[in-house]
DNA sequence: CCCTGATTCGC
DNA sequence: GCGAATCAGG
């Protein structure tokens, strides 16, 4: 797959919008999410702040001496490179307070579909017993940070186990748990007597 | 372990 | 220009 011009653009606007290099990506399809990190170092919008020109240039002294898997004298100028004299006072306030600044970023949860449905989203369920077929069965036991925490089954019984797929980062459950776990709220409202 | 972006450097 | 490998942090 190469750069073309939709891609780029999508690329773009997806970057924009706060997306994870992975899932542009993915989105993407036919490239790693670092050929999407790489492009944007390229394309110069390293920063998500890069809208509008404002080229922040980040100057990180980093990561320097590595340990290079092999002594590769490829580059090596070796000039003596006088320091640079240069004191640069940090002028220039902001004389603009940015005009058009396209949105704020959300940062963070990408927020999802639409909870517009109050109750179980019958998909959500549909999606958990799906997954349940390919849940690991774990036994309390074997559960670990990463592992879905989901019971499945009567703890009085045998038949029982816990899903055991991968969590979804920062939660106890896999994605198709946490999606009937947490709820939008307020489906069981009041259920008066 | 999973994920994130940042950087380097051979191609 | 490209992106895998690697680094660094969460």
């Amino acid at each position: 797959m190469s750069w073309t011009d939709e891609r780029v653009e999508l690329l773009k606007k997806m970057w924009g919008e706060g997306q994870s290099a992975s899932q542009i990506a993915k989105e993407l399809g036919g490239v790693t999410r670092n050929a999407v990190i790489g492009k944007v170092h390229r394309l110069g919008l390293s920063n998500r702040s890069g809208g509008g020109g404002t080229a922040k240039a980040e100057t990180k002294p980093k990561a320097e001496a590595k340990a290079k898997p092999a002594a590769k004298t490829t580059k090596k100028p070796s000039a003596p490179e006088a320091a640079k004299p240069v004191p640069e006072p940090k002028a220039e306030a902001r004389p603009a307070p940015t005009p058009a600044r396209k949105q704020i970023i959300p940062a963070g949860q990408p927020l999802p579909p639409q909870p517009s449905a109050n109750e179980i989203d019958p998909a959500a369920l549909a999606k958990v017993s799906e997954i349940e077929k390919k849940a690991k069965k774990l036994t309390l036991m074997e559960l670990t940070e990463r592992t879905c925490k989901w019971p499945v089954g009567d703890p009085a019984t045998e038949d029982f186990w816990f899903c055991g797929l991968p969590v979804q980062q920062g939660k106890p459950y896999c994605e198709a748990h946490v999606g009937v776990a947490f709820q939008p709220m307020s489906s069981r409202r009041d259920r008066r007597r």
